[in-house]
DNA sequence: CAGTGGTCTAGACCACTGA
DNA sequence: CAGTGGTCTAGACCACTGA
């Protein structure tokens, strides 16, 4: 183990067990030279990596001291979803139903970026897993930003797949949620109105242009989202 | 703005572009000296945040590659319930349902780790928003771990708030789903049993230690989660 | 204005590993 | 075995800012 990594485990360990509370003062780096013997790059190595953790904050003059709490932030692993049905042992299946170029609609209940953004391809489809439906997707691609998605077969690939292959995303926001199935979708996933999903909203970007937004619909139960923090 | 800062935003720039595609043979250390005119600290510092950050992958001998895809993990806020109510302007109030002290059951689908942990705290209770109940929480806590929470008092304090103030956890892991209500607590939350719920399952740990799952389930539309990458 | 962190240099020795 | 990345040193100059 690198010395910059025992002086970040030492003091991250300090902070975790609670023997440095938040607000509390972090040595300065000439002190953590002396105390570990080193250069002042070894000890600001280990510092500035628990900055850029959430760990630490900085500041010239003040010092360092151990920053508000520990952060809240989880790491969220969003999978593709026909690699996690394949991971599965099923076949993954995407279902085209629709599939249409046309403006945004008031009722469609778009953000500005998307709605402003000209003609949008819009498709509907239902994601299966060894052909039994488990997911409904509503999306909506922007052409200006994405006009060689005209030429895209969605009866053999998903659009997602599609997107993530031709012009991958460089900005992305997650809503999760809970919904009742609507009405106008229920019978394609073979619920009743009203049941459990889980409901994900998805916008992407790609750098400044606004790409796509799409609502995932998961029969409960069907489908989980895992977000972890720590070293597990 | 810093040289390797320069560096990291120009390589991660091309990158995110798909001029550099993954796999992709990025420039050695002295070939970016050379380019930048700089020590070889300073396009070291660039390109270990870029691999920390999983955007490359360096190996000796082999140099450094464009790592296989834009990772596809994201950033999950995950809100202190009671900050999260009091930002939208409500009154928070943890309604404290049944709390015991006994072993665990088969039908708590416990993991072997809380399981085998010895005596557990149970807490049953409803998070309200202007005595509203948004959702229902259903908790498992060590003994073992946390002894001393047998003298909290959970009327004035939900056991959420109490264990992050005395046991800050130092590993978490979220499984979030949707549930359809279930006929035992379904009431308390004035819903049909089946209505559609979010569903988030946490476990944590102090180290070695397993402190505490808990169930929790919100009104749909009650509450969301937001996962982001990238810089918006 | 003194101490802090931010950055950078010009070296060095080393372990690793694929041509 | 030569080139790569990993680590570290012993300095330096600077901007910032709170005592």
């Amino acid at each position: 183990m690198a010395l910059h990594d025992r002086i970040r485990t030492e003091i991250e360990g300090q902070i975790l067990s609670g023997a440095l509370k938040p607000g509390d003062k972090v040595p300065s780096e000439h002190e953590l030279m002396a105390h570990y013997g080193c250069s002042r790059m070894t000890v600001s190595k280990a510092l500035t990596a628990l900055s850029g953790a959430g760990l630490l904050q900085r500041r010239k003059r003040a010092g360092t001291v151990v920053a508000p709490r520990p952060t809240e932030t989880m790491v969220l692993d969003v999978p593709d979803l026909a690699v996690e049905i394949a991971r599965r042992g099923q076949a993954y299946r995407f279902r085209l139903i629709a599939r249409e170029v046309r403006k945004a609609r008031p009722e469609d209940a778009l953000d500005d970026g998307l709605a402003r953004a000209g003609p949008l391809l819009f498709v509907r489809g239902v994601h299966c897993a060894d052909d039994v439906p488990i997911a409904h997707e509503a999306r909506y691609i922007s052409l200006a930003a994405v006009p060689e998605i005209v030429e895209a077969d969605f009866t053999r690939e998903s659009p997602g797949s599609w997107l993530l292959r031709h012009i991958p995303w460089t900005e992305a926001e997650n809503r999760i949620g809970a919904v009742g199935a609507d009405a106008a979708w229920a019978p394609l996933l073979n619920l009743e109105p009203g049941a459990a999903c889980l409901s994900i909203e998805r916008k992407t970007w790609r750098g400044e242009a606004r790409i796509t937004l799409v609502r995932q619909s998961f029969v409960a139960g069907s489908f989980e989202l895992v977000a972890r923090f720590g070293a597990a």
